[in-house]
DNA sequence: ATAATTACTAGTATTTCAATAGTATTGCTA
DNA sequence: TAGCAATACTATTGAAATACTAGTAATTAT
């Protein structure tokens, strides 16, 4: 289990974007300069971001990106979800009609409640607790079970 | 971030074998026609779950494997651990030479924690929890700091 | 001996991921 | 209004990982 550089790019673009919040749009080009990563690359990242009306473009000269809302309201599981897609870390948990052993199968419900899992701990975790880098001190807890 | 087949299998190989512990060994050969698994590909699979010590195997003809232990000391961070590796999802948190930029990293942190989380999970799993289908119905809670 | 099983090595096919390339569109500014 | 600088869109390629196949060797009960 690994998680894309696709998520990986995206939240790094966002946290520079979260940084900048309230201070006007910032261009692509020198995110993806002072993050080190393809401009090319990240301009296809950020199209789902801006669709999903997580982030505003302002297209010609002057134009760029800035986050819509306050980083402290934008969930790593909304992120996850724009850019990595839904929390079925097997293909027959969100299409039952790929296997048809589900029912007889003893490890359907772990890939659910694993799936479910990870989705609960990153909608813990918002932009802001990456901004300030404090994410080691946080002292959130939470309960689960299994 | 998606399981491997390698790690679906292999666990489905597993709880086969769990479910007849004690019984002696089963052949592969009857473990990929019931789950309907390649043969060749398990015999794949099983070579590190039998180097690892978890599963016993016997040569020859009425050979076959079982688990060398009961399931219910069988985890399935176990399992991950030597079907998938470790719970680095990032590769800079494993090897940290193929990141330059980790002390500025304000999502390093993350990709930790949410590692650590995964294998907390799935070390609280036994396979014995997978045996009797009743994970459902189970209570266990875990408390996690993130 | 023979048949049935595991053990080992190599190779291929498929898919996914990451990145590149090029063009079109938009809008500020001089 | 010309030109430049940015985003928007579409297509394609390259590389790596994953999933699977094939064939042969070694082992052992009967």
């Amino acid at each position: 289990m690994k998680i894309s550089t696709r998520l990986r790019y995206g939240t790094r673009l966002l946290v520079k974007l979260g940084r900048n919040y309230g201070k006007g749009p910032l261009f692509l080009k020198d995110i993806a300069r002072k993050e080190c990563i393809s401009e090319k690359y990240l301009s296809q990242i950020i199209i789902p971001l801006k669709n999903s009306g997580m982030v505003n473009s302002f297209r010609g000269a002057k134009g760029g990106y800035m986050l819509s809302r306050p980083p402290e309201l934008i969930t790593m599981k909304e992120i996850y979800n724009i850019l990595e897609g839904d929390f079925n870390i097997v293909k027959c948990v969100g299409d039952p009609k790929v296997c048809s052993r589900i029912a007889a199968c003893a490890t359907h419900s772990l890939w659910i409640k694993l799936g479910a899992h990870i989705e609960t701990m990153l909608s813990c975790v918002s932009l802001n607790d990456l901004l300030d880098q404090r994410l080691y001190e946080t002292e959130k807890a939470i309960i689960y079970n299994i």
